[in-house]
DNA sequence: TATTGTTATACTCTATAACTATA
DNA sequence: TATAGTTATAGAGTATAACAATA
């Protein structure tokens, strides 16, 4: 985290032409500034923004499926597994091998997970919200509705 | 790229709660979906979005400073040597070495950098114009300006 | 045979620190 | 001393393929 992001400390100026076009660059840029937002504003640093988005479809759905969630959160299985395995060390996950099929593992916060979950989950999405981001609370509730349709393609 | 994204193959379905409420998080998820729609819609196929974005800014900025690169497109300079490196090992960059300060190091697409720029320049923007993406002209537009003032706060 | 998850491999990207050569 | 870039190392994420257990 060194730069804030296309800091201006630059006495050369830099042409970036229709590159501001490209909604794909833009994400990519808005990702990083996201990114940084996030590790300056949020309370907890021991997960980050992605593995605290698994905690929390875990916390919303007991007993979901590790694929299923993968699958969701669009996260490829292998590296699923890693993640997991992350979460049952530290305590915060349990899994469970379903009977009806033996094959699948289903996935449910500990009291711990549970518990840490609680404490930071209006810090989560507070992150994102105007503060530090630049934008209006107008803006950013047009940004999300965008993203939205984008993400979602109306299946939501 | 397995499933185009949030797949609703699923049986079970899954409840967010207010992660798309999360502006980090949804960015997130547009970027992955960005990202396979630029694999599946743009001809060539060797470089990943990042880089040509890299290759973009050197060709609109040549005799750039590596620093000022890395810098703008908020690459870690560690990392930036290594993309330099592989640009110029497949002969579309040039590094020289200016007089005024020989510490630093100044980037200029080579000929056949230049021509494969000119090839694909406008395939990777339209890449992520309306089509693919799931939104009108009009909204792709409110999303880039919105994106803009994220990411440039008023410096552009 | 197909599916769920795991393991293994390889490559990219990020983060950090130590290093060089210049300034 | 500070700066520009490099090297080295370690970790995280992505992509693939091969594999075990189960269906």
């Amino acid at each position: 985290m060194n730069a804030p992001m296309p800091s201006r400390t630059e006495e050369e100026p830099v042409d970036l032409g229709d590159l501001p076009r490209s909604v794909g660059f833009m994400i990519r840029m808005a990702q990083a500034i996201n990114y940084e937002s996030f590790f300056r504003t949020f309370e907890d640093k021991t997960l980050k923004p992605g593995e605290f988005s698994v905690i929390w479809v875990i916390a919303l759905n007991p007993e979901i499926k590790q694929g299923t969630l993968a699958q969701t959160l669009n996260i490829k299985p292998a590296h699923m597994t890693k993640l997991v395995q992350r979460f049952v060390n530290a305590g915060l996950v349990d899994r469970t091998v379903p009977p009806e099929d033996r094959r699948s593992i289903r996935l449910t916060l500990t009291d711990a997970g549970r518990t840490y979950f609680s404490k930071h989950r209006a810090g989560f999405l507070k992150v994102h919200d105007t503060e530090g981001i630049g934008l209006t609370r107008d803006e950013t509730e047009q940004l999300l509705e965008l993203l939205q349709k984008l993400v979602f393609k109306g299946r939501r």
